[in-house]
DNA sequence: GGCAGCGCGTGACTGCGGTCACCGACTCGC
DNA sequence: GCGAGTCGGTGACCGCAGTCACGCGCTGCC
């Protein structure tokens, strides 16, 4: 954990850059970073549980979250991926309900917490918070509507093309290349399990669109990568 | 269409059902619904198409439609069903896309069009109505995740069984009976085929859990179409 | 060097879901 | 009563995804 000097600065500046706070004039975001309590993640560890009540919101100071769902016989699938500056679980706030799902850093993350009813009394004097909130649920909203129909309608070979592109790293260029993830880590995005990943990769790297050296996936064939992910189905 | 002068009526009464305008005067709500433009639609109109520009909000009167996503081979996936009092196509009047899905009629419809510019304005006079508002997107993101795990995580078997206890009509006594709906219908619910959902029909009633007699498809088990519809995966 | 642990590759097998094709039952309009 | 259209049942077939099992190579630790 910081110090707790630094650790105002970086409060002040991760309020700034987070979308949520945009519209505010820089007095009241400061008034409202004030109430957030920072805390500290390392890679794996766990925000919160689906079902969990929902004790407040979560602003991404550094680092990245996962949020999952999974089922009991320990497949997950990847509902989202936030990184900072960012926020996760506005829903929760305005309907009364526990967290929708599971959300665990992924690299080490420094999150801070607004409490609930700080955050409503908040919303309630400053009518533009919510309106942006809306904005940003509603992103969230689109993106579950495009999963839900690739799930439904696609196959994991398509859904491993996306993935791919999403997730890779950029080079100097510009141009995508190696990606960071391991095969069960892409399983998990995908909602389905490493055996699969690691076949439909193997045919990928059969019809040369993705290289694998020394354990890295590097994207060899852009176009037709492309080409796969956007397959009418 | 109804005459102008029961349409008022209609109007009033439909403004007044709504949840999304329960916290606001009657005086506030009538100047809302002023603004409102009658649509009528018989069953299998549409509302509006995936993509479209959002034209503003829907409220229903009455009737009911349901919220789709079509694959271009023509299957097609349920993402919701909205049956009046309600309101649908929140979400894109705050984050200035098209609307994200099909909504089409699947009774005769009677549904005001409240104008996206209209229903801003009217948002930033009555801060409570975007909290509203918040309240309702975010049960639907609740559903929509709901969604995704059961699709990918649990089998058409057990989707179908939870469709049947969600569609079924109630008797006298209250208990669920008819499913009021064809098979093409409940395979569009489940994002499968015509084909799939009458083989596992009849499985079911194999297993003596439905019953269908005379094209109507009747419960016969409900406890164990309940412990179907639970299993863990 | 040896061992443990992790990530990965692969073969064998199974079952479910999706596609095609076809026919039978029912309904409605004329 | 006849024909068209809709809805439903079923058999044949196929491919993908998920499961199980096993072995390999790399890394790091002692």
């Amino acid at each position: 954990m910081p110090s707790a000097a630094t650790l105002l600065a970086i409060r002040r500046e991760t309020f700034t850059k987070t979308p949520l706070f945009w519209t505010l004039d820089p007095a009241d975001r400061d008034q409202l970073a004030a109430l957030a309590t920072p805390h500290q993640f390392g890679p794996g560890a766990t925000l919160f549980y689906e079902g969990d009540p929902c004790a407040g919101l979560w602003v991404l100071g550094s680092g990245a979250v996962k949020i999952t769902k999974t089922s009991p016989s320990g497949r997950e699938i990847m509902l989202a991926r936030e990184s900072a500056p960012s926020s996760i679980a506005e829903v929760p706030l305005f309907d009364d309900g526990g967290y929708p799902a599971n959300a665990t850093a992924i690299e080490e993350t420094l999150a801070f917490l607004l409490h609930k009813d700080d955050f409503r009394r908040f919303c309630e004097q400053h009518p533009r918070v919510p309106l942006k909130v809306l904005a940003v649920v509603g992103k969230r909203l689109r993106t579950l509507v495009q999963l839900i129909e690739t799930v439904t309608f696609g196959s994991v070979r398509q859904r491993l093309a996306r993935v791919l592109l999403e997730a890779a790293k950029t080079d100097v260029a510009g141009a995508p290349t190696e990606i960071p993830l391991t095969h069960e880590e892409l399983a998990s995005r995908l909602g389905t399990v490493r055996e699969v990943v690691s076949r439909n990769l193997a045919r990928f790297q059969a019809e040369g669109m993705v290289k694998v050296v020394k354990r890295q996936i590097v994207i060899a064939d852009i176009d037709a990568l492309r080409a796969e992910a956007d397959t009418e189905f």
